[in-house]
DNA sequence: ACTTATTTGTTCGTATGTATG
DNA sequence: ACATACATACGAACAAATAAG
C-alpha cells in the first residue's frame, strides 16, 4: 500500500488508517514503534529495522520515521547509533536519593553490574561555587574526576567529582582501580559518608560529608530516561 | 574534507564564520542563538525572528533552523508556538521539595504571583496505585482535580489530585476560588500537611499526609525546563 | 464576523557525510 | 575496500494555528 503525497491529499481527514485522524504521522509510527516494544515485537536491547524499512513497511518516507524515532530516542525508549542501527533501550532504574546512597549498592541491588570509567582527571585550583561547597579558599588545588557510571555496561550518569588534592593525592588511579567512588573513599580512610544537598535540575549536584568536614562535591549528569529518582522525606 | 552543500560552498574549512569545524551546522546554529539570549539580543519573554528570517540570515536552509530551535526548545531556552512566533523562555525556579512544600509559598517568595487554574475534575472510583496510598478500599469515591500551577502566568506545572470525596464535596469549586491547594485543604480544617514520599521521573507524584492519615495523592508534571527541583537532607 | 497574511508544523523528495562492521 | 545505517543539509509543498486587517 502506497501513500503517497497525492494518494495522502485526496484521503478526507477523518478515514486513517491509524488510529486517530488529526494527529500527526509521525506520533502514530512513534505511537506503533512504541507498541511494538511493549509487545515484545521489538525485544529489549535488540535492534529495530533499518530507518528505511520502517519507512517502507508504514508507506511513509524516511524523515516521517526519523521524527518518530528521534521522538522516541528523546525519551529514552531507543537509541540510535549512527553507522550500525536503532537499539531498544533497557528499563530505567530506580534512584533513591537518601543521605547514605551508593550508586554501587543501588545497581548491585537492582540485580545489575556497576561499574565507573575515568574519563580524565586532572589538577585544578577551587573555583567559586566547589570552594564555597567544599569551604575551601579559592585557588586551592583540587583534583578533579570525570566519570561515567553504568551499570551492565550501559552508562546511567556522567559525574564531574571535586577533591582536596592534598587529602586525595591520586584519587584518579584510586578510582580507575576500584571504579568505585565509595571505594576509593575507603582507600584514604573516608569510612563512612552522607549527602547533604542534592540539587536536581538538568543534571544534579550533590556535597557529601564525613566527619563533619566536606570531603568532596560533584555534579553528576543522569540520563534522565533510564533513572528514576526517587525522594524519601 | 569535502564542504560541498551550497550553502557552504564558499566558506572553507579553516576559515569559518563560526567557532569550531567538524560540529553540525544545527549546533552552531543553535550555539549563536543562545549566546544572542545571553547577551541580551533576545530579551526573555521576547520573540525571536521566523524561521525563515534566521535562515537567510545564517544562509542555511530553514530546517537547519528548525533542528537549531528544537534542540533550544528541547532544553527549554526557547518556546515554539504555530502560527505566532518562536519565544525566549523564562529562568527556571529553584522548587525545593521538603515536607512542608507549598507551591505557593515558594512561588511567591520568588516574587512571583502563584495562581492555579482547575483544568478539569471529576468523580471517580479509587484505583490501584492512588488506593494503596491513600489506603482506602478500591471502588471508593474520590474527586479527581487537574489543575495547572502558574507563577506570573507561565505554566509550571500541571497537577493530577485525587482526594476522598465524601471528606471535600466540592473541591472543585473551593480550589477555583481559592486558587491554592493549601487554602483550599485550610478550607476543609486541613491546617497542616507534610510530604512523604516524593517520585521523581518525568514528573512527580507525592503523598501528604495529615493527622497521619493521608488525604491526598497527587501527580505533578513539572516543565522541567522551567523548574528546579532542589532536595535537602 | 470574515478574510488574509504570517508563522510554525508536517511530509515528501534528494543528495551527501560519516561511522560501523 | 565495500556495503549498510544513521546524520546532516538542502529544497518544495501543504497544513494548521494565530494574528492582523
Amino acid at each position: 500500500m502506497k501513500r503517497s503525497a497525492a494518494a495522502r491529499r485526496e484521503r478526507p481527514p477523518d478515514a486513517d488508517e491509524f488510529s486517530i485522524a488529526g494527529v500527526s504521522l509521525w506520533r502514530r509510527i512513534a505511537d506503533e514503534i512504541e507498541h511494538s516494544i511493549a509487545r515484545g515485537v521489538f525485544k529489549q536491547g535488540g535492534k529495530l529495522p533499518g530507518e528505511i524499512e520502517i519507512a517502507a513497511r508504514f508507506g511513509v518516507n524516511r524523515h516521517t520515521v526519523r521524527r518518530a524515532i528521534s521522538a522516541l530516542a528523546e525519551r529514552g525508549v531507543v537509541r540510535a547509533e549512527r553507522g550500525s542501527g536503532t537499539y531498544v533501550e533497557t528499563r530505567p532504574l530506580a534512584y533513591p536519593i537518601r543521605r547514605r546512597t551508593r550508586f554501587s549498592e543501588i545497581v548491585g541491588e537492582a540485580g545489575r553490574a556497576a561499574g565507573g570509567r575515568l574519563i580524565a582527571s586532572q589538577t585544578v585550583a577551587a573555583d567559586g561555587d566547589v570552594a564555597r561547597r567544599l569551604k575551601v579558599k579559592a585557588g586551592v588545588p583540587l583534583v578533579r574526576l570525570d566519570t561515567l557510571r553504568h551499570a551492565d555496561g550501559v552508562p546511567l550518569c556522567a559525574a564531574t567529582t571535586w577533591l582536596s588534592a592534598e587529602r586525595f593525592p591520586d584519587a584518579a588511579r584510586v578510582y580507575t582501580a576500584s571504579q568505585s567512588m565509595t571505594r576509593m573513599l575507603a582507600h584514604f580512610d573516608v569510612r563512612d559518608y552522607a549527602r547533604r544537598r542534592t540539587d536536581v535540575t538538568a543534571g544534579l549536584a550533590d556535597a557529601a560529608d564525613a566527619n563533619s568536614v566536606p570531603v568532596l562535591v560533584s555534579r553528576t549528569r543522569f540520563a534522565a530516561d533510564r533513572v528514576s529518582l526517587v525522594v524519601e522525606t
